[in-house]
DNA sequence: CAATCATTTTTGGTATACCAAATTCAAAAA
DNA sequence: TTTTTGAATTTGGTATACCAAAAATGATTG
């Protein structure tokens, strides 16, 4: 059991391409073409567009060809402003609500950074920092705040990337993620809140300077 | 212009049927009877399913037919929690970012339901106050929360719809809604937040209400 | 040469046919 | 009578055929 649907798959491996470039914004996707080339049917891959419609990855337009977005960087940028926001909604109820074990988890998932944080590929390194914010996320046990955080690191996911492959300040990273934990671990709201603004403001400026430095690109080739 | 497709209207019309109560909970979906009864074919039958799976009406299940979602006190609960931290976040967004014309609208919006709060149908008074509400979230310029408003608050229109028969205090809610106004007139964060928290404290209240008075009506029937 | 209109082609929307998995129900055996 | 098994039916998943609208192409006319 635990399959994934067909259109399932066909939709997470057009994300990839996505993601990566090989479709880069503005290609059209032409469900005939396309559902040829995967050897599948227009059904299943039409359903794959529309998954990735919902997720902003691909525009529709009424009797035209879906094309892949190009999000704008205000959309990116509103997004991080919701991301951040529901961050810190989450760790206040997770001050409540999480469970001594959860955090237990969170503090192991912060260990394993601070002992890796050099060795490991900084892609990896990134990924696991997005699974310590994520945690947080269901540790509020709101799903809807869990299943919308979900989303957003998701269509977030180029901008990610990009910010991945800067260095980061590794004593500044562990030392907010330790005055994270510590601050649930005392349930104390006003501590955690001061300690994950400091955090946030900082992937914040990170996405900005990115999204700014791709901007500038942009000119220069035009 | 302005069309809706074909899978846009069926699912418009089985989402009406199934606030109404017409398709109570757990009533299974099937797509090729739903598609004939309505005359069209399966195809933009299940395209419908899936727009109303996403909204969180129907539950799809792999191989099985989908059924009608039969939404928890805490999934509403959590929603609401969203709901109210997106409104919170857009007012203080709207401070800086609303334009002096969208505040003037949001007054008139304001001053039409003081005036006919007496005389309407306290349905579309709740319809009116709730394009206030989303109004707001417009007025943060912040696409990404316009948005989910919008989708939370149609997963919430059953709660809204019990709320909405309750007699409400006419002089709480436009008191309420022109202390919003009037700091956003004046750009006051702190004010407006102090203002929406008062605000949506009692719609909270309100739905918390009708869903334990809803628990309570179920444990009696059963 | 440019513009416009008709024709052909492309493409998404819809209907329908087919298939496989799952459910149901009846018959047979214990 | 109860349980089991297998055949028939139901139902979602997929493939394909058809249609209408939009776009592209090209010919014709000013």
């Amino acid at each position: 059991m635990a399959e994934e649907t067909l259109p399932e798959q066909i939709a997470r491996q057009l994300r990839r391409d996505i993601l990566r470039g090989k479709l880069p914004p503005g290609t059209t996707i032409k469900e005939r073409d396309n559902a040829a080339e995967l050897g599948v049917s227009r059904t299943p891959m039409r359903e794959a567009i529309r998954i990735l419609a919902q997720e902003g990855l691909v525009i529709l337009r009424p009797a035209r060809s879906p094309i892949v977005a190009q999000p704008s960087i205000k959309e990116i940028s509103d997004q991080v402003t919701v991301l951040i926001a529901l961050e810190k909604l989450s760790l206040e109820l997770a001050c409540v609500h999480a469970t001594e074990a959860e955090i237990d988890d969170l503090a192991a998932t912060m260990d394993y950074m601070d002992q890796n944080f050099e060795t490991a590929d900084p892609l990896d390194m990134f990924e696991v920092d997005m699974g310590f914010h994520h945690a947080l996320a269901v540790m509020s046990h709101n799903d809807v705040i869990a299943e919308l955080h979900q989303t957003l690191m998701e269509r977030l996911w180029r901008a990610r990337y990009m910010a991945a492959r800067r260095r980061r300040n590794r004593e500044r990273v562990i030392v907010q993620h330790g005055a994270i934990v510590n601050a649930l671990r005392a349930r104390d709201r006003a501590s955690a809140l001061v300690a994950i603004e400091a955090h946030l403001g900082h992937l914040d400026r990170d996405i900005r300077n990115v999204l700014e430095q791709e901007a500038e690109a942009a000119l220069v080739t035009k």
